[in-house]
DNA sequence: AGGATAGCCTGCGGGC
DNA sequence: TGCCCGCAGGCTATCC
């Protein structure tokens, strides 16, 4: 389930793996699982050039959960992992890469060092994809137009601003990626936790002060669980294969019924915005 | 028109 | 042991 910092850690480590190597063969193999867009922002049929191939690896971006490689010539493919999206990189040669549920495949090659690198994406559940554009701005234009403020750059203003004349839950707010780009379940929770803010307040309820210490939690928390290499629950690893460590601060997520770290009192597991949601009655207002 | 809801999709674990 | 059901949740389409 990558949220921000999964998708912080993924892009870093292909940042690492991939910068400047020659894409030398792109595959999709379900159709269904890639959009591709000419430059009037028009849905067209994907080729292979669309995910990059015969260009070069120039710059890997990401925009909440969102990630986005783009070449050198500007073409740009904006990959999204849904729930149970991986990316994951192998040396050329070995053969332990997963076969089932892979949707795109990538080689990579570096002619500095004779090296060639094989990405897969895989996504079992299939709730990820991929949208191709001609230009980086056409993805800015046409997608991450749609995207509230990166919430690992979040501020008092700008959350402020954002949760203005917003009178569901504030949890709901969190999770809507208009308001704010990044946060899922896992980090609501246990940014609000950590700002001692009841997850079903109505947002418009948050005095100027909850927010203040909303929006700073939110960058720690983030912060803190990019510098884990975010959270490993069941199946997430970073393309080198390598799980987060996260879950081990988890204060709330997954701990309904436990007894609160702060306090003793046990933790509430209720519903809000259809989300399994725990937070401490007693450390929340 | 903002907000709630259903549905997409598969793997896993608990209960029987 | 094996089967069935519920649950996990990011996002979009649809409804109210």
């Amino acid at each position: 389930m990558p949220e921000l910092p999964e998708v912080e850690s993924i892009r870093r480590s292909l940042e690492q793996c991939l910068a400047r190597l020659y894409v030398s063969s792109a595959t999709l193999l379900r159709r269904e699982y890639c959009e591709s867009f000419n430059v009037h922002g028009t849905r067209r049929k994907t080729f292979s050039r669309d995910l990059l191939d015969g260009g070069t690896v120039a710059s890997l971006k990401r925009h909440g959960k969102q990630l986005a490689m783009a070449a050198a010539d500007g073409r740009v493919m904006c990959i999204h992992l849904g729930m149970s999206g991986q990316l994951l990189c192998f040396s050329d040669g070995v053969e332990n890469a997963p076969r089932t549920h892979v949707h795109a495949q990538w080689t990579f090659t570096d002619y500095y060092n004779y090296k060639k690198i094989r990405l897969i994406l895989r996504d079992a559940r299939r709730f990820g994809g991929i949208w191709t554009y001609p230009s980086f701005d056409l993805l800015l234009r046409e997608r991450w137009s749609r995207l509230g403020q990166d919430a690992l750059s979040i501020n008092p203003e700008l959350l402020s601003r954002a949760l203005s004349g917003s009178d569901r839950a504030i949890k709901a707010a969190l999770l809507d990626q208009s308001v704010i780009a990044g946060i899922g379940n896992i980090y609501a929770d246990e940014s609000l936790f950590g700002a001692g803010i009841r997850p079903d307040r109505p947002a418009t309820t948050l005095k100027p002060k909850e927010i203040a210490r909303l929006a700073e939690t939110i960058r720690h928390v983030l912060e803190s669980a990019i510098m884990s290499g975010g959270t490993t629950l069941r199946d997430y690893v970073n393309p080198t294969g390598l799980p987060g460590s996260y879950q081990q601060q988890h204060l709330v997520y997954g701990r309904g019924g436990k007894h609160c770290i702060d306090c003793g009192t046990r933790l509430k597991a209720i519903q809000v915005a259809q989300r399994t949601t725990v937070y401490c009655a007693n450390c929340q207002k």
